[in-house]
DNA sequence: TTGTATGCGTTATCAG
DNA sequence: CTGATAACGCATACAA
């Protein structure tokens, strides 16, 4: 393109239109110009095609209105959804959004925030499981579902809340022994909380329950053996469960469906995120449902604000219930 | 960040170095620069945190290393599969991506086409179901299922292939009286092909066949519709189903189960795509699965060749079925 | 090999 | 209200 064929630059557009540089920026950015000069100019603009050179703007302003975006990857449905999201919340605000993928890639983090201060993006917004990121003091960064300390505002569901709210859930459909699985990043972060709800509500209920978590990448069939090892004569020692993740709620029931249990009839299933198939159609199960776009838009109108220093250091949002499926209702 | 404290350029840390402005731009971009001056550049740089302005090299040399990739959005598993795949494509060759999420909206990817050319970029990847779209002649240009000229190749799967394979596999599984169901846009694009290839397949074997195609938006009761007129005492007239789309065909088993239909007994079907479940489980429907990362690689390597007018204009890539769950295996 | 100076396209500050 | 001109940060052709 403009490589090529260079492109038509204000100088031309001045050229043609018989006018100062100066007038043809005017026109571009719509500040005060007589109406003689603007159709003028305007026309010029037509007959050769101009369009802004946005580099050049952005070195003489310093302001790109770009805002990066860091996420392990968009095949995710949780996180494809979060990109949607933020990225409408930018448009609102006239912003762009430069995508990074990390693919989980602790190298590919760093990296792509350093890219970003070369790109002079406005702010980064970072779902990261890095524990040792470092974070750049000098641009607006705001992360989400990761606390790293009070200077650094983190955006998250309740994760506890929505823990207990499950708990509570499930002994309201009727169940009496619960058991949470998870698996997750060995860093502490937000959606650790998710079963320190679920704990936390089943001893105020005096609920009997256990748990099982495991680091991210140890094997599924540690899920299973935990299953097996509680069945007793053809029955689940629980009959309610909660997950960590929906994805993982899906896996498990297509597990507890192959133990020859019936969902929700003998087990109920509640996951977390509200996941819907092909993300438009029915919830996966029944499970707690992120507010994704007020997610998004938290950290959005957060990293765009102007004084950082008094925005809240942890901005938590409230989650709810739905059914889809794998609970009574 | 930079618009804050501004940040070091290389005059800084050529005056901290005690070299020249042009020694500093050397070293940066690796080329020869003596032990004693290098070193003495590198420590500056370091000392100042010195990170270099991307819009000052871009509008010096004109060159981005970006790939506008506009889609419609990544919500839809198939777009985040390939936005995932167009994306390893682009790192590979040490290309950034730029994203435009055009939700299906007209005004929008034209907007999107004008932003990427503000931004410089080196090429346009798209997909879209825009009739009319202008092409800018100025830009590499690719599109993906979409033919608009023979200026502009296209990319796509083997759509008619594809329709054709599905055909004979629901023949070789046994069925004898088969069914095609689809939603589409109005425009003929690559993916109508997909029909082409089932209805040559079923009037080759001498097969009878029904085929439904409805417009984007129809009403999804027209389907269920569709179906049950064909119920006679319980029975369906057909026992083969070829859906459009993963996603059409997911619905169409949830409803064919309402119906009292058990699937494959029943009924096999045989879905477009290749989704997974959460994007890497298990296949959602058997299914004729596209070749995503090749379509990626196909369009990165097509709209960065330097010579765009020795390329095909249309390159069609082998699909292949694989077994979901659907279809007697 | 290193230093110097120019220009990429734009905005903003001055004069007129 | 408009015209001329100086930066913005960088790469590079040319001079030393």
């Amino acid at each position: 393109m403009q490589k090529e064929k260079n492109a038509p630059t204000m100088a031309d557009v001045a050229r043609e239109a018989g006018v100062a540089l100066g007038t043809v920026s005017r026109v571009v950015n719509g500040l005060q110009v007589g109406d003689e000069f603007k159709t003028k100019v305007e026309e010029a603009i037509q007959r050769l095609g101009y369009q802004y050179n946005s580099s050049g703007r952005i070195l003489r302003t310093g302001n790109t209105n770009t805002i990066a975006f860091i996420i392990p990857n968009t095949i995710n449905p949780y996180f494809a959804l979060l990109v949607h999201h933020i990225n409408i919340a930018l448009e609102k605000r006239n912003c762009k959004m430069l995508l990074c993928f990390s693919e989980y890639d602790k190298n590919r983090e760093t990296e792509y925030i350093q890219m970003a201060r070369q790109n002079q993006v406005d702010g980064i917004i970072a779902l990261t499981y890095n524990p040792d990121l470092t974070i750049p003091a000098d641009v607006p960064f705001v992360t989400i579902d990761r606390f790293f300390s009070v200077s650094v505002p983190c955006v998250a569901a309740d994760n506890f809340g929505g823990g207990y709210l499950a708990a509570k859930k499930l002994y309201e459909l009727g169940c009496r022994h619960l058991g949470f699985m998870r698996t997750g990043s060995t860093v502490t972060n937000e959606p650790s909380k998710r079963k320190d709800g679920f704990v936390s509500a089943c001893v105020e209920m005096g609920l009997p329950f256990e748990v099982i978590a495991l680091e991210d990448g140890a094997p599924y069939t540690e899920f299973e053996k935990f299953l097996s090892d509680h069945m007793k004569n053809g029955k689940l020692a629980f009959d309610g469960l909660f997950l960590g993740t929906d994805m993982l709620a899906w896996m498990i029931v297509q597990t507890l469906k192959k133990m020859g249990l019936r969902v929700p009839e003998d087990v109920q299933v509640i996951g977390f995120d509200g996941i819907r198939s092909f993300g438009v159609l029915d919830l996966v199960v029944s499970t707690i449902v992120q507010p994704v776009q007020e997610i998004a838009e938290a950290c959005v109108s957060t990293v765009l604000s102007k004084h950082l220093s008094n925005v809240p250091s942890l901005i938590c949002l409230p989650v709810k219930y739905a059914y889809g499926g794998t609970t009574k209702e």
